[in-house]
Formats: C-alpha cells, structure tokens, sequence
DNA sequence: ACCTCTGGCTGGATAT
DNA sequence: ATATCCAGCCAG
C-alpha cells in the first residue's frame, strides 16, 4: 500500500511558504530557514542560486531586502534541492509602496521579462492528492494514458504548445479526489438575557454546548451541567459527554476539532471558532493547547482545514451557477431546507429553558445539517470547491472565503508569474490602454452592453431558438482579446479595429487571457459538457463531469465581467467594452443575416435568436455562415411549440416541443411574490402546457377563464391563509441606510425592529399589503380581516396580464362575470 | 466581508 | 396628475 499525502493549497499571498513549509514537515530531514526578520512579504521562490541574485542589480535596485537560502533537505524532487527563498520588496504583487522591478523594465512589452521560477513549477497543484514514494512526494494527476485518449478523440487538432497546456489542464482536473474525513461543528452559547448577541471577541458567556458530526457516522454532543436544568439523556443517533467544568468541556472540543482534517462550520469565520478561541483564552487555556489561529480573513485551524459554508454558499456564483439559485436565504435553516428538505430544530422556548436532551437535539441537528449538506449529492460541495482551488490555484479554504474576481484573479496572476511575466498595476494599465469610448444605455453605467431585439407581440407557433455558445469567453477567444494586446503599441497594428470603438487589438502575438479563457472554453464545450450529458455514464461518474462543467461556466461568465470591475486588479475598461462591442455586432450581423435568407425573427437577446423557420435548410445555413464568418458557434438551442411575447422584452412564455413550460421575466414566476399569485400563475401554466396548436389555444383559453374566475373568487371570499399573500423581500442593507425611499419591506421590518426583533441586511422580509396607514403588515402581526384584498386584485392583475394581454383575454372580463354569477 | 458585467421590467416612494 | 427615482428581481 502507498502512503498518501494531502496537500490542500498554495497560493500566492504568503501560502507558497506554508505550503513549502508543511511539505517538509512531512519529510524527515532537518530544515534550517533563514528568514528575513522583518518579515515582510512577498517573497518568491527561485532555483537560482544566492550568489547569482546578490549579483542581480536590478533585484538590488528594487529594494530586495534579504536573499535567505533553505538548506538541509533533500528528500523531495530533485528541482526542490536549490530552492532559494527570495523577499524582494515587490517584485510581482500588486500595490508595492517602494521603487519596483516593474519601474526598471517595460511591463507587458517586455521581451526578456524578469526571471522567477516559481515553487509552482513543482505543481504543487491546489487539493491534489499526494503519494509518498521513497520520501518523495508524487502528485497523483489523471492517468496519462487516459488523458492521451482524450486529446486524441476530442482535441485532436491541437499540437505543440497549445496540446501540452490543454493536456495539463486535462491531466489536473481529471485527477482524484480525496475522502478526507471531515466533522460538522456547532456551538451554543448562553447569555443572562436571551436578547443579548453572545461576541467572539468579548466572550462573556458559557459554551454550553458543542456538537459534532462526521464522517462515519460520529456524532457527539458536549454538554455542560448547568443547576436546575434536567440532564437526563434517554440517547439519539449521537453520544453525549457531560462536562462540570467549561475549560474540561473546551479542552475536550479541540482535542476533537484537531482529530480531522476537515472541520466544517456555518459562519465559523465570524462567529463559532473566534468565540471558542477568544473564550478559551479567557478561560486560561495557554495559546498552545487551542488548535485555532484568527486572521485577518477568517479562521483557521492549526494543523486541519475549516470550512465556513456560509462563506462559500454567500457567494453569488456559487448560489447561481452551482446550485442553480435553489436556495435564497443565507442562513443554515434556509440553504438546508433549499438544498436537502431539512431545517433546523424549531425552539418554542428560549435556551435557557431547554433540558439537556432538548439542548443536546438542537444543536446536534445544526452540526448534522452541515455533514448533510456537505455529504450530498456524492460530496457535490466538497468537489465543486476542490475544483474551484484547481482552476484557480487557490487554496481551499480560500476558495470559500474570496469570490469569483479572486479566483480568476488568482489564475491569471499564476498564468502570469509562470510566463515569467510582470504584472501591471491598475494605474499602470489604465494609463496605458485608456478608458471606454461607448455610451451606456442605462444610466450610470460605464460603457454599453448588449443589444435585446424588440419582441413581436402576440403568439407565434413552432420558434426556433439557436444561441451563440458562450458568446463573450468565445469572442475573448476567437479575436484574441488580452489586455497586453488590446491597443498595443504596434503601428502596424492600429487597423485592426473593434467596431463602434476606437481600440484596435495586436495581430502580432497571442493575447494571454485570450488563450487561457479559450482552452477553459474548449475544455469545457468539447469533454466536460458532453459527457456530463452522457446517459451511457453510471450517474456517480456523470454528476462529476456535472462539478467540472459547471465550476468551468463560472469562470467563463465571469471572465468577461471581471475586466469591467473597478476593484479587479487587471481592471481593463477597453477590453470590456470591446467584448460588448464585438457581441453585439456578431448578433446584430447574425440578426440581419437571417432576415436576409427570408427568415423572420421575432426576438434576440445578447446572444440568442428566435426564428420562425418554416424551412430547416435555412436555420442551417445560418449556423454554417456563423462557424465560417466569425468561427463563432451558433447552435440549435430549441424549438418551441409556441412562445407569447408582450411588448415588454426580456418577458415572455414558451412551450417547448417536449412539453416544457419556459417563463422568463415575468412577475407570475419572481420569488418575491405571494405563494397564492404564484399558485395561480402556475394553475394557468399548467393549462398552456397542453396547447400543441392553434386550435387547441382557443379552446385552452376557456379553461384560463375559469382558472382565473376560481383563483379571484377565493381572494375575493378570503378563503386562503394568510401567509400565502406573503410577499418576501430581501432587505440589501440595514433599516438606517434606506435614506432616501422607504420601500415597503423595510416599512414592515421597521414594525418588526420596534417589537424588538432583529432585521439587517440578507434577511427576508415577509409581510402582506393590509388596509390601514402604512399600507403594510409584516407577516408575524397580520390578522385576515386587514388583508387589502383590492390591491391583491390588482397584483393579480398585473401579473396575469402579462400573458392575457397577447392571448386577447380580458382579466376584467373575467372578473367581472365572477362577481356577477356570485350576485346570482 | 453582499461585490463579474449591462439591459430591462415592476411597484411604490417621492418630487414637480 | 404626472414624471422621475429607488430598490428588487430577473435575462443573458
């Protein structure tokens, strides 16, 4: 049997020496580190020799403060042995205070760029899984033999150097995964009064209770006695252990904690980690014994890796493209409920008041909660974030706690560093590549985006839908969009111009970002997206290339996005604006095009066409003109039975040839609205899908009527409950900030704040439209008889409308005999 | 520690 | 009464 290592992460902010670091832990050779002892970062790793970089003036000149020599190993590659450990002031890392490397050479146009052959010439590949061979450690990649397969079916027109990138990328995202064990970590403390927030970093109160679940099957409560509370245990799926002393209890908790790899938490970070390591010290358990350290971003576990879940799920990406928007609240009861149907232990009584078995259940279900969530779908989170610490280069806990401009901030640094390239300041690069040239069509915004065609209204039978195929990434691609080459200083150059711009790109080299969003593109449209749609998989192995393909999507999406935003260290308005620019003359082209072979569109948005094709030849050739003119991917996306459009763009309803109901935009599908329009929404659907032509619509619009006749009559006689009139609404900042409006949920939350219940920013506000002075009444307070039935009329109204105004139905009609038939 | 972008719709609050 | 702004949610 092999003896396996686990490295999870190197990044660049100082990780490249932990992780240095814990590897030679791992070997059995004595290690002297010389280190600078200010301490500062960054520093870099290099094979050149001391006695060469003393002599480098231009590292001198710098201001490089120490060279420091690591000796004494000799165990692991042989490449390791001359590490030399360098601290420069700056010389690669953004933001340097001090005269830099970057001042003494060109940047982008540097032809001979500043030597560093960085620690990741090791691939010491984030998450990868490690073999110990002979005191060597091996990262255990994709099979070759199997990634050779691939590049031969799928990429065979690939060579040389493009071939070896796109067999790294394959080889690193096909490797392994790791069942490490982890635990679920939960904590409850006690206050005097049950209003008072306990705070990590003034931890007065008791942990009361710490509970654990894990991998197989451990589940474990810490209990402590407390007088007058009931502590029998008649037992549960978890064990208990009953402390008279906090310190034992605490004590007991990290010697637990440091026994897994993995510890996962929700809001750790902030909360439950600070307070056990704050509280520990202030109980007087010396630093050594406590296995957690605070840092700036987080918290950390000594020698495991933590996990805050909330971090990660807060992530927009991460909540969109992953789970596919299943959950929208941020708390562990809503993503729980959303993502495995369980929530959290409903309390009738305040903590204080629990038993010990009572205690024990609630907070055993938190921590089993999170070893739920993190255990399913095959460990769909653990995966998803160890592919994300692969793209990215980024350690795992790291992934959970920065967004998606970190991530692709982090490739594109590393994709830098490894060319031995400088990277720009954002000063430097504003300067030298400019700003926008475009108008926005909203107000506010910094350059255009993208065209939408005006809808025909009204029904339109058998639509082709065809869409360009990752338009923006392809476009990055395909014109070698970078922001080394987007308005180079070639002369030459200046006539390859972007179209409603002034910018022009380099045709004399490759633009970098270019290539690299062009092989995650390829990667992920040529293997992963087909095989994660491929039936003849087992589905273990197809909900994996599910992980990859849709982990790839969010750095495609976001890769555009990124060079329009401010705060993102290789910010490049120029490029972002001629992403936009190209799209939109490749859709407006392909627009045209279609018209001109005699094809009708009646709606386009950024890149997708809705056709009637009466011809199918037709709907080919234009996919074939797309492929020849712009090497774009034009593809069939769908063809729907029929689609309803209003006047009204990005709003419309669609039924598919299989049946399947599409509704975009409208006000019947938005989740802010009350289950009861939404029910009614959906009843109304339920009939559109049965609609296969024509004359089947008439008689379907019949049953529409009455739909709707029944849905009113129930508002009009309140038969429903109240919390189905519920609209819930996310407040995006605290009360005090909404200075300048008060819009209706935080008119509730206001109610809810003087009643003394706690509403800030994430929380979701229900609250129901009532007949008195504000309008409004949040959910908890509301009584029937308050219910201001006309305005839901009208919601109803509106919402439905949407849809009946094209069909030609009459909501007023409708409502009208209602309420002459009930006179009746 | 909410933070990839622009375009577009809605209802209600607020200004004119 | 009407126009404009604000805030939230969605399409792509």
């Amino acid at each position: 049997m092999v003896e396996r290592y686990f490295l999870l992460g190197v990044g660049y902010d100082g990780q490249e020496r932990k992780a240095f670091l814990k590897l030679l832990n791992l070997s059995t050779n004595t290690v002297e580190i010389y280190m600078d002892p200010t301490g500062h970062k960054p520093y870099c790793l290099t094979d050149q020799p001391v006695q060469e970089l003393e002599k480098n003036q231009a590292l001198r000149e710098a201001g490089a403060t120490a060279f420091i020599k690591v000796t004494k190993y000799d165990s692991i590659a042989d490449k390791m042995r001359e590490m030399t450990l360098i601290q420069a002031t700056d010389p690669l890392a953004v933001g340097g205070s001090k005269k830099s490397i970057r001042e003494l050479i060109p940047a982008w146009e540097a032809d001979i760029p500043y030597h560093l052959n960085y620690v990741y010439d090791m691939r010491l590949t984030p998450s990868m899984i490690y073999e110990k061979k002979n005191d060597e450690l091996i990262p255990v990649y994709g099979e070759k033999s199997k990634v050779e397969n691939i590049l031969q079916q799928f990429f065979s027109d690939l060579s040389g150097e493009e071939r070896d990138e796109m067999e790294n990328w394959l080889r690193m995202l096909e490797s392994e995964h790791p069942m490490v064990d982890f635990t679920g970590l939960d904590i409850e403390i006690l206050s005097d009064s049950p209003t008072k927030v306990p705070s990590p970093s003034n931890p007065v109160d008791r942990v009361v209770a710490v509970s654990f679940s894990g991998t197989r099957g451990m589940g474990k409560v810490l209990v402590l006695r407390r007088d007058g509370v009931d502590m029998t245990f008649n037992g549960g799926e978890y064990s208990v252990e009953v402390f008279d002393d906090e310190t034992a209890l605490l004590s007991r908790c990290f010697e637990i904690i440091d026994s897994y790899p993995i510890v996962v938490t929700f809001n750790g970070d902030d909360f439950d980690l600070p307070y056990l390591r704050n509280r520990a010290e202030k109980l007087g358990i010396p630093k050594s014994r406590i296995p957690i350290t605070l840092g700036r971003e987080g918290a950390s576990l000594r020698r495991g890796i933590h996990l805050d879940l909330y971090r990660f799920f807060n992530n927009k990406s991460v909540q969109v493209y992953a789970f596919d928007n299943r959950y929208r609240e941020h708390t562990l009861d809503g993503v729980a409920k959303a993502l495995i149907g369980v929530g959290k232990v409903e309390l009738s009584k305040t903590l204080n008041e629990l038993s010990l078995q009572e205690l024990a259940d609630y907070s055993y279900r938190d921590s089993r909660l999170l070893r739920d969530m993190v255990e399913a779908g095959d460990r769909l989170i653990l995966r998803l974030m160890a592919v994300i610490s692969r793209i990215s280069k980024m350690p795992i806990e790291d992934v959970c706690r920065h967004g998606v401009s970190g991530w692709i901030k982090n490739l594109l640094y590393w994709e830098l560093r490894g060319r031995n390239w400088l990277i720009p300041r954002k000063e430097e690069l504003i300067n030298a590549k400019g700003g926008t040239t475009t108008k926005a069509i909203i107000e506010g915004k910094k350059y255009r985006g993208a065209l939408v065609v005006e809808p025909v209204p009204g029904v339109h039978f058998n639509v082709t839908v065809l869409d360009f195929a990752s338009l923006y990434p392809s476009i990055l691609k395909e014109y070698n969009l970078s922001f080394e080459t987007i308005n180079c200083g070639h002369e030459s150059c200046r006539t390859n111009t972007i179209p409603e711009t002034t910018h022009w790109v380099c045709r004399e080299r490759r633009g970098i970002q270019s290539s690299i969003i062009g092989v995650i593109r390829d990667i992920r449209v040529r293997w992963y997206k087909p095989m994660a749609s491929n039936k003849s998989l087992d589905p273990v192995t197809r909900s994996w290339y599910e992980v990859v393909q849709r982990a790839l999507k969010v750095f495609l999406n976001a890769s555009y996005g990124v060079l329009g935003f401010e705060e993102f260290p290789l910010y490049c308005p120029p490029l972002a604006e001629s992403t936009t620019a190209i799209g939109r003359y490749v859709f407006s082209s392909a627009v045209e095009k279609a018209k001109s072979l005699g094809v009708t569109v009646v709606y386009g948005d950024t890149d997708s066409i809705f056709l009637k094709a009466e011809k199918q030849e037709l709907v080919h050739e234009l996919i074939r003109w797309a492929r020849e003119k712009f090497r774009l991917d034009l593809e069939f996306d769908k063809v729907y039975r029929y689609v309803v459009f209003s006047k009204r763009k990005k709003n419309y309803l669609g039924v598919t040839d299989r049946g399947v109901v599409d509704v975009k935009g409208l006000t019947g599908k938005k989740r802010n609205i009350p289950v009861f329009i939404k029910e009614a929404f959906d009843d109304m659907l339920k009939q559109l899908a049965e609609v296969k032509s024509a004359e089947e619509l008439e008689t379907v619009k019949k049953n529409i009527r009455q739909v709707i006749a029944t849905w009113y009559s129930r508002l009009k006689n309140r038969t429903f409950e109240i919390d189905q009139l519920a609209f819930r609404v996310m407040m995006s900042k605290t009360i005090e900030r909404y200075e300048k409006t008060t819009p209706q949920h935080v008119k509730a939350a206001k109610k809810l704040q003087s009643l003394g219940i706690k509403v800030g920013p994430g929380d979701i506000i229900s609250y129901v439209k009532t007949k008195d002075k504000d309008g409004v009444t949040p959910l908890q307070l509301a009584k029937r008889e308050n219910i201001d039935v006309d305005k839901y009329i009208e919601y109803m109204r509106s919402t439905f409308e949407q849809v009946l105004d094209p069909l030609e139905i009459d909501f007023d009609s409708i409502i009208g005999l209602t309420s002459l038939e009930s006179f009746m």
